[in-house]
DNA sequence: TATGAATGAGGCTTCATTCAT
DNA sequence: GATGAATGAAGCCTCATTCAT
């Protein structure tokens, strides 16, 4: 998981070399996470990346090639984190009950890591690279578990690429309800259960109720 | 439907003082349209906008206040093109149906608009106010057809605050599908027919099939 | 010829908008032939010049599209003027006699415009564009005069190929020069008169006086 | 003549530390040469020619006092070669002669060693100091080369000050005839016969035939 | 002596906004 | 109301030089 650096210098910290540079590095990195979380990309510049930092803004061109290249990497390390978090808390019941799970260890992972939210959400216009890889990633991993599921007889008259597809409206639905209900007042909150509730609802036996019998109706 | 600017110049459409006035005022909006629609919020400078307008700088600043209230006005303005254009392509069959329709029509619209899908997906971070505007029009009107579905027995099971959810979701998919389908090699195209049918088995019936009878198994 | 800006505004002078635009890419332009002249390109930052001019930094960008547009249009400006100079100062004597008026009006011109030689010198490797331009200018209008006189028998045995490798050993030869003996603790000044002296013994009879009969020590 | 470094380290080489240190002194001034005949002063940073040197960029503080320092040693130390060069190719012949062969020489050596012709031409504005010193070098041996011509009568009827003001002609008609003829593509190519010969008219018998008798035509 | 990260001044350019005409 | 030049803050990046290891 991304943390914040400890309010230890390295002076202290009595790091050689090697270490010593490793450490500025990250705090740069950290210092942009917390920075593009709080205030976006586009108010993300290198001074106050730098400053967050601690560190002159030359200091950052040794570091990272320019400022995008930094951008880029962003959401590609927090999104492995993420994946990673996901998995954990992803118990062996019933397919249906671990997309639940699934679902809510979403937006518990935001709370864990607030600046998230915000990362992930800009990226795909200020961090387009970054943003690529990271969609590809998860919806990859996403639909391997679906698949699998669908083998295990969870899921049942679905394709490939109906998965795909299903894989792209689960993650536009967690963005936009993050957006809605993570946020209070400023600060991350937990989702109201209503919203599980909802979603545990609308994959396990969808939103309509059909007609009794399919009259010549439907197409 | 937002519409290009005829081409004829208001001189020659011998108009008054205050059409003038209001003509001067679409040709900047129209263009910003144009503008943010093909290359985005970051890249519409007023100084792009005018020029595409065909006036000075300066006259910007006898229409709107400043860049980003125009901006602002963006998003809403063709939202609710948006939404009488899907309202007028959904018929009166079973509401499961006409959920397809509204599902199929936002994609038609996009294409009917193609500046919409930019201006959308990135008024979130360049025009928050107007994007929340445009979710709050949406949203309310999306989930004041879910509840007649309801009343109509439609629907069972949900309430008002999960369906406030689920429009949440519905609104994200699309977002996310269109931003995956709708672009081949820069023109905007058609979702292929993977996307519905998949759209329409997770609203008619689930996604994942459960076991016959509920066993101890559920927390 | 190229004039230092009068010291009164544009207020003052009651320009309009067309003159008063114009004024201003004046005296950028003069601004930049006085910093390049006294301190090189490489000193010629923006800021130092837009400083000069008295003007904000922006506006040097209404202008001018960059620094280098700008550097490139001094010496083919200033060449043209001293082309000019120089013809000006040529008479109508023998041929042998205009070119040592010539090489005269060259060193006078310099002392007109004392900017010219450092922007003349460095251009090469700082506005190589403008350098070329003006390359080209003035020797092919050297090489017109040369095929002129020989046309009129005061120049014999040399080829159109010839006159070209001349004109750049005389070009060099004034570059040179006018560094080792135009300056004198920091103001330029008059060339002594026996470089001219030498200039003239060298093209009139050459500097060798050659063995009284070809015996078969040559080639 | 400047050679590149063997591609042997010094450890290899087994070195002392006063031989280790020359070693690396070395390395760096030849690196330099080649970055600043490749690419040109202005883009001879510090951080570029370590790199090609092989060494850290603190390395270079502890053999130069700084960039500039070096820059200014790297003209007249190959200026030297040149002079060296040139002599070795200059027979006994008559003086006219030798001349011919000195300026042959002058472009025989800037094929031998291409950088030369960068790092003298840009020396004049980006190594101030070393071009005054390479100039003096090689003006004050050319001025006695010509001196001596005179003694054994090859020469008749210029002061020493002439023969001063006549060698500068002549650098600076290299410079320039290098410029505009020894560069083919890219490459440095030998200087085609015709810039020979119109030197060689030029010297031996100057360029312009005067008229019969001298009339009253002169001012 | 060698290293290479850190520094911070300075360079070029963009752009929203103002204001005199 | 229309114009468009002027403004100046702010952004990204380069680079010579220093200094602790």
């Amino acid at each position: 998981m991304t943390q914040a650096p400890q309010n230890t210098s390295a002076k202290v910290m009595k790091l050689n070399r090697v270490e010593r540079n490793a450490w500025t590095k990250r705090r740069i990195f950290d210092a942009a996470t917390k920075i593009v979380g709080k205030y976006g990309y586009a108010e993300a510049s290198v001074a106050r990346i730098t400053e967050e930092a601690g560190v002159a803004q030359g200091t950052f061109y040794n570091h990272f090639e320019n400022r995008q290249q930094l951008l880029d990497q962003l959401l590609p390390k927090i999104g492995v984190d993420m994946v990673r978090f996901i998995r954990e808390r992803t118990g062996t019941a019933h397919a249906a009950k671990q997309e639940i799970e699934r679902f809510g260890a979403f937006f518990d992972f935001i709370r864990e890591v607030p600046e998230f939210l915000r990362i992930l959400n800009e990226a795909e216009f200020f961090a387009a690279t970054g943003y690529q890889k990271h969609l590809d990633n998860v919806s990859t991993a996403y639909v391997r578990i679906l698949r699998r599921a669908r083998d295990a007889g969870a899921i049942d008259g679905f394709s490939d690429e109906e998965f795909e597809a299903i894989v792209h409206m689960f993650m536009g639905a967690r963005g936009y309800l993050s957006r809605r209900y993570s946020y209070t007042e400023g600060a991350v909150t937990a989702v109201p259960d209503h919203v599980i509730s909802a979603y545990e609802k609308l994959i396990t036996r969808g939103l309509f109720t059909l007609p009794a019998k399919g009259n010549g109706d439907d197409r």
